[in-house]
DNA sequence: AATAGATTTTAGATTTGTCTAAATTTTATT
DNA sequence: AATAAAATTTAGACAAATCTAAAATCTATT
């Protein structure tokens, strides 16, 4: 089934909305699509006659098994192509949402699987925000600092601490991105340095002060 | 300016047909966008007030030279995406118009030409059409086969002559695909063969067959 | 439990892009 | 040069998505 941007972009926020409250009014998503709740009501019975909302007049809604279904499919073409456009074409992370908001209406599924492949299947946005696999399954993954993360885990790097521009510096030195895939190898007591081995890169080693401001995620 | 979808598909088709007779007319053009003559007709006051057509009823129509430049946009954002498509997510250069003519649309300037960077500049999409560059300028580039590339002369593969499977088996395992960059450095007269050097890979040889089945384009 | 205020829905209009059917203009042929 | 055929345009309608203004419903308070 295809929808128009247009409705794909009602389905998306009251996925946002009702993860939060459970049940979405016709004011809050107005507002969140800043648009006129008259608008909103007449969305709303075409979302409910394509049996992807649960409405009832004057009594709030929700989307349906299926709607959310939609939805994730919807979320999950928007983060792959932000980290897409990120990790790829060096946007900044803050310079993305926008673009990726025409990005996620392209219709092809197979367009989109071969881009999760092409990325290696990268477990968050650039902003940390999880992706939905291809069944919209979102993995429910651990988020720790680099000193609390297992050996040998393989993790992947979901936010920073410390934004400074030193630290920034010093990552981008180092080669560590968000969405960089790694495994911790060596803790020394001594000082707590660690050394981890970032796929296809040889290992390095990183002071507890940095490791602490490193934010992974892995399976489990 | 922004347009449409609906109305650049109009002036991308108006483009391609006047490429070939000069002045389009409004069968031609319902036929090519698989629509009626009376929708091209109001479509075509709309592009006349926006002054990106030169219209006179029952006349037939062209583009402006700013309907040009928007023309020359769309077909760099699409070619763009097909190399993109074939190069970095390996679909097949038959299975990539219908994605392209979506992605075509994505409005962000800075996108595309990021893309362009990322994809290393090509000068042509999977089926051997030349890319605008970001001025909207097409290169005219010179298509020979391999025989006849000079040396040192650094060129792209735009077109494979035999498409066989048991070449196309040779190609792959030779690395050389739509796109690649390389610049020929030895002949040897003996039989013909060729050294040449792919961008970033290690030098390889192939047969004079071999070579005249690829052809190349290189600038001026 | 009545009612004021807030929320939501309905009614009717607008814009964009499309359509059919009828009218107009061009063209090709006698 | 008249006219039949083809091409094009106009007129009027429709669907999708939006809007404003008015009506209906809900809620919260006295």
């Amino acid at each position: 089934m295809k929808y128009s941007s247009s409705k794909e972009n009602y389905i998306k926020a009251i996925f946002h909305l009702q993860e939060e409250d459970g049940i979405v009014t016709t004011n809050q998503l107005a507002g969140a699509l800043q648009t006129r709740p008259a608008s909103v009501t007449d969305m709303l019975k075409k979302l409910k006659t394509q049996k992807l909302l649960l409405y009832e007049k004057y009594r709030g809604f929700k989307l349906t098994v299926e709607g959310r279904k939609v939805a994730l499919q919807i979320i999950r073409k928007h983060r792959l192509w932000e980290f897409f456009l990120v990790n790829k074409l060096n946007f900044g992370w803050d310079e993305v949402h926008e673009i990726a908001e025409e990005l996620e209406h392209i219709s092809s599924k197979k367009l989109i699987d071969r881009l999760d492949v092409f990325l290696e299947y990268p477990k968050n946005d650039p902003h940390g925000d999880p992706i939905p696999d291809s069944h919209g399954r979102l993995t429910i993954a651990k988020q720790v600092d680099l000193l609390n993360l297992p050996f040998n885990k393989p993790a992947e790097v979901s936010s920073i601490g410390d934004q400074s521009a030193e630290m920034l510096e010093l990552l981008t030195h180092k080669n560590i991105h968000l969405g960089s895939k790694l495994e911790i190898k060596k803790k020394f007591a001594f000082d707590n340095s660690i050394e981890l081995k970032i796929k296809n890169q040889p290992s390095i080693t990183i002071s507890e002060h940095v490791a602490k401001n490193i934010f992974v995620k892995y399976d489990e």
